[in-house]
DNA sequence: AATGAATGAGCTTTCATTCAT
DNA sequence: GATGAATGAAAGCTCATTCAT
């Protein structure tokens, strides 16, 4: 996971060779800890957790958004990619569940990833850029496979979106079945006509794992007590 | 709202009338910033709402759950009247869509029930027991639904519950038509079959106001430069 | 000097006895510091003074401007009412500068005070209107100065009070000699016509002790090695 | 203005040519950002000003003061310079006003050099000598002025010298009027006798810009209520 | 029993100074 | 010799929790 991200940016030399290593130190030790706590999570501890101090990862990043950009924008690139992937398929809806799938995985074991989607027209223009690209495939995706009479006339790109950011908030990182299962249902939801229903995976919710299932929801002091 | 739960528990003596009266001060603010705020709100903020000092509350709830339990015990209660309300529907779908529905309104109001609900396995045995008397009665009505032919006969109970967590998590507090349009479409997934989807509300999401529905997940500071 | 302020307001009642004490440490401690240091000083260092911890000052004093006020107020009070005193002279120009001369040793002993004094426009109203009845009893002293022939009558009170602010900043502070030289020097300028000067006191300053004469301008690092 | 100063001292090799070159650029940047930000400027505030490492100003000068005392003793050179044509003026009042009165603004425009002037007694050796050959001439320009019955005969140079550093802390860089009015009223109060004041600059302070006259001594957080 | 106060621990941010390249 | 990077220390501020009254 700690590999990509050579060279930044055309434009700025190169940094030093020592500094290169702490920025992805840095980058590495920030991806993993907003993955787990969210974007929210204190630059103390990113900094702990690349083993550096904490002025170092300031120096780097000034803006705490300078450090989610430079975070992002590989992923995010690499959703781009994804969806224009997609969009060749030549079945417009398989093509579709199968990114939407993709990205519900994705963001599922990534809650900083989640919220950068999430953050609608208020991150970098690097961000908001791929946001909409991403967007408009999806776009045509959809009216393709309306036009192809699978998909339910009466949504938009939007409903689809939204529906899979809520269903990555489902299940734990290492629960993906209940994902797969839950995005089935959902999705069943936005065919046309249906006959009969779509096969689930057989992974039915039991009340004993009910609490993984839900788990990104509790994230509140009234479970652990602290000390 | 501050009427119920007037003692607490049989076996312990009861409570002098003044620390019975702040007992009830203290749950009726609580009730009202965890809506607000959610279960992570501080204690502080909690006892300045019920006019009472932050110690008063510590030492009659010393654990965050102590309150939780207390608070959310009435509130569980509600729902399970209104579950065997619905199961005595004659129309199982219609009375299961019915509960849902006012359910998903009920959290989305409530961001502190909401996580209530998700921290299956962990609350009280109270909130347990009517959790799990809960789900008792909606799996009577899903098993009749299924009987009658129009839910699909691969789900259980849980599968909607969950479903319907993650609904009222869309949009905000005040934007129910949102919840509607999804809740709606993701209901049509749950049919056996169908031949042409069910109406939805018009209120397609616009790239203007997505922002505002994935709000919840956006808590972070990424947004804002400060300066 | 740890004296006054018995009571705070009307209208917001008393604190506990222990928390009044704090808060008495707290502005004793301030008084000094500021006093020393300048309104710049930390809270830190003014919770150390006082011996309490540092969040025991922003409790009582959340601002810096709220302790700041507290503390001046007093002083102010003080002298709006040596500028009354000084206005009942029956003879302007003696009025006048009996009244300036005690306000300079007044700042020269404290630095914060002459930051409250110059921060013009910007502080609290009370310390405002503390300051614009100040410079009103100046005023009708300087007319009544200027119509008796003794004061020039080309200046305006403004002009008495920044030089003597000025005046204030030479000298440390156990050093007033200075500051009775180089005050009755100014003061002669202001002087409509004069046919010997005003006699000085015999502190001309030495080549030795000009470091210590112009000693508040250093504040820099030049000096002292910190370490 | 990056002229003299070739080399430093007699005795230590000459420096490397891009050595030197670096000295220079330090030299002239420490003097922009003293004079603007006054002697407590961050060393890294000049190193960027420079163009060179914050290292190699450590380098050149490992202790604040080494820079210091390069910088200005080729500005109090600049200044014996000018004290020496005032001694020349056969009118001593005339040629002492004309440079007290230029140094005002020097010091004005330069905080820096305020500040170094400020801090007799421990500079350098070289600066201190500058300091007291200023003093000297001016010493001389005094003696004469008395014995022509101009200058009252109880003050020394230092009470002047003394006198206009004041002077020049007072208005901002962009208002010279309130230097030369506050400068001629004080001056005035030098004089042996006098039938009527020396005419003022018609720049009377008004309410309004007391704040800004008063701005240097401000300095503090007092002020801005952040929200 | 109730309270408001006190506190220590934590995070954010900045800067002077030193170090590895 | 020069550099940019790294860092430890300090200050500002907040909060959950405990304590003295």
């Amino acid at each position: 996971m700690s590999s990509v991200t050579p060279t930044r940016e055309a434009g700025c030399r190169p940094l030093r060779r020592d500094a290169e290593r702490n920025r992805q130190l840095i980058l590495d030790a920030a991806r993993e800890v907003f993955a787990v706590r969210g974007l929210d999570a204190g630059f103390d501890e990113i900094a702990r957790a690349a083993g550096v101090g904490a002025a170092t990862v300031y120096r780097r990043f000034p803006d705490r958004s300078d450090l989610v950009d430079a975070l992002f924008e590989q992923e995010l690139e690499q959703m781009v990619a994804r969806a224009q992937d997609a969009a060749t398929d030549p079945d417009a809806w398989a093509g579709l569940c199968g990114f939407l799938r993709w990205m519900v995985e994705l963001q599922a074991r990534n809650r900083g990833l989640a919220q950068v989607l999430a953050a609608t027209g208020h991150g970098t223009e690097r961000i908001d850029d791929d946001r909409a690209q991403i967007a408009a495939i999806v776009d045509a995706l959809v009216v393709r496979a309306q036009h192809d009479g699978v998909l339910r006339a009466d949504v938009v790109a939007l409903d689809l979106l939204l529906a899979m950011v809520l269903v990555a908030q489902a299940g734990d990182v290492d629960d993906p079945a209940s994902r797969e299962r839950l995005g089935t249902l959902v999705l069943d939801g936005f065919l046309t006509r249906r006959d009969r229903p779509t096969a689930l995976p057989p992974s039915a919710p039991t009340e004993q794992d009910v609490a993984r299932v839900l788990e990104p929801l509790r994230r509140s002091r009234t479970v652990a007590r602290p000390r």
